[in-house]
DNA sequence: GCTTGACCTTCCAGTAAATGGAAGCCTTAT
DNA sequence: ATAAGGCTTCCATTTACTGGAAGGTCAAGC
């Protein structure tokens, strides 16, 4: 399969796939005519890649569940805590998103919107209130 | 006031004030000796930059922000707007890391976390189930 | 007067994870 | 033969800093 086939069937972009070689994630062959020539484990691992990516794992995560996927004698509690791991992280960011959102949401509501330049918003990043 | 005064002052670390000279928020006056002195009006303006960027603000949006703050006639319109496509930009950043979270947590919860192999997590991220 | 330590300066590199674009081969169809 | 579309590499850009090196400045203590 060529770079495009692999994009299409993985969803992961041609782009993305070169870079995820760069950084040794993929180690696809290659035709005598210099194009990438992938084979289905390559595609198995595209796919792995992107739904860990869609979950927020990281490049270095990936890494590491790839190796613990690939190693029959992986601990499950390896892999349980990478993901735990990442969720607690997760949870964290949620937290600060949602207190900014609260802020931001009172901060929305209290502002007239309007064509005068009284604004509660430029007051509280101001300082005053 | 020295870079180590309206850091502290401010809460905004003396690498990040320099950065903000370097991209043209603030332009402090300097010192015969080289040193950046600041004024009230400057630690004013990093105070405000602080809170702004801790709601999340972009760099350019507190630019636009400092902009209207500076702008005796501006409409608070302006204002609101900024900040309402920055919620909505927080609201579905919240989605997106929830939906996540509750994928996340599931396999978690599912994976048994121990010395043997099994595991659900991989599962998933490998397309089975 | 000299040293020491805490500040300050600039400049360069690196971070995460791609993404955009240019210049130029390869392939396939007309 | 040529045009379109796919592929290649390489370089730059993105976001918002952060780390570190090399070196100037200042105040205190001996």
């Amino acid at each position: 399969m060529n770079i495009g086939d692999v994009s299409e069937r993985s969803g992961v972009p041609a782009k993305t796939i070169r870079y995820y070689e760069d950084v040794g994630l993929i180690t696809p062959k290659r035709s005598e005519n210099g194009y990438r020539a992938f084979s289905d484990s390559d595609l198995h691992r595209l796919s792995f890649l992107g739904r860990a990516r869609a979950l927020g794992f990281s490049i270095k995560e990936c890494r590491e569940l790839l190796a613990l996927y690939a190693d029959d004698s992986r601990a499950s509690a390896d892999v349980r805590q990478i993901a735990k791991g990442h969720l607690e992280r997760v949870d964290r960011k949620i937290d600060e998103l949602q207190h900014m959102r609260d802020t931001l949401a009172h901060l929305v509501s209290c502002c007239a919107g309007d064509d005068r330049p009284d604004c509660p918003i430029l007051k509280d990043l101001s300082g005053e209130g």
